[in-house]
DNA sequence: CGTATTTCTTAACTTACATTAAGAATTAGA
DNA sequence: TCTAATTCTTAATGTAAGTTAAGAAATACG
């Protein structure tokens, strides 16, 4: 399990034998079953996670019960509360397994102390927050400036394996809308 | 000038006199009137601004002409298109002053030097990005769980300073509301 | 395999926000 | 200081997307 991640950094910079040896044993493996949680708002999180298999995803619940999806993470992605992390505050994120999944978890005091041990981490994670960061702030300008039907179009566009992977209510959580309008949305397309 | 970034930087990360000079030797002053651009859609990003002195913004403007604000630069914030870094791609955001303006400009290739020169400086934009993300995922949910006046309330805590610095318009324009209903929504914030 | 649960669709009705337009207030800068 | 340009407000009208509800389809799982 521990190699994926190991070639996933490989991917990025390179690691001496004795390295890999100490994230190795840094990092926790850990299963987990479809829709059980990985974490919970009100919690602290100590954890980031790197999907081995599988997928996650975080949200919210706003006051109405309805959720709103921040982040899908399939295999070979990170997930964590970023916010929470950096903040250090209690998280009003959820994440939880879409479907029965691998994790490789390390937690906040073992990354930064990674980030001395082995500098070339610090410049991994750097990386990753950099494209994380791109992705986020592309997302944003989609919101400000394209309606329903066009966020709907990039999303199939951006994740097309996910289409049919996760459930549309799933689609609609994270583009912004209701299930319903997006159902009427895919209606209209098929017609035309 | 420099000093201020140096003291940004130190309020981060510790820097010895010599890390010191090899950055104010890498790093260009440059001017930016009111209006004036620093960077327009189209261009490849070559550099990251630190503004010294004023205010920035990046924006977007999409095919009916309305422009999207993405991120306000005010004194001791570092402002660039990173999607276009990262990717290395022409870029689709426009970035120019608010009011006359003082930046350092540092090129990509100078940061990246800079990370193997001095890895302090690797963690300091680390720890920045992870910051910048962190908001950009907050925004992120504001937008998918709040209405526009809640999200006009949430900028006013947020920018509180910014909202007697800019024009309205453009708390309208980032928080992607059109200004004529920003204008209703204070109107009747004033009358209850 | 069959039942319960979740997800998806359709349709009537509602609403938050956009559009258009025109005048008032503010600000820029010659 | 004066005029032009920009920004802000108000109000009538339009529409994209939400809400509610109920049945159909798909999926989970005992």
């Amino acid at each position: 399990m521990v190699e994926k991640l190991i070639r996933h950094i490989q991917g990025i910079v390179a690691l001496s034998s004795e390295e890999i040896d100490i994230i190795k044993s840094l990092v926790k493996e850990r299963e987990v079953p479809r829709k059980k949680f990985l974490h919970q708002a009100g919690e602290i999180p100590y954890y980031s996670a790197f999907v081995v298999e599988g997928c996650l995803r975080s949200y919210t619940v706003d006051r109405n019960g309805f959720e709103h999806i921040l982040q899908f993470a399939p295999e070979n992605w990170w997930i964590s509360d970023m916010y929470s992390v950096v903040k250090n505050q209690p998280s009003i994120l959820y994440i939880d397994a879409l479907i029965d999944s691998k994790v490789l978890l390390l937690s906040r005091s073992c990354q930064l102390s990674l980030f001395d041990s082995i500098p070339k981490l610090e410049r991994y994670f750097r990386i990753l927050t950099e494209n994380a960061l791109a992705s986020s702030n592309q997302r944003t300008i989609n919101y400000l400036s394209l309606s329903a039907k066009e966020r709907y179009e990039r999303f199939c566009e951006m994740y097309p394996s996910l289409i049919h992977t996760i459930p549309q209510k799933s689609v609609a959580s994270y583009i912004g809308i209701t299930p319903e309008f997006l159902s009427k949305l895919r209606a209209e397309r098929i017609k035309v």
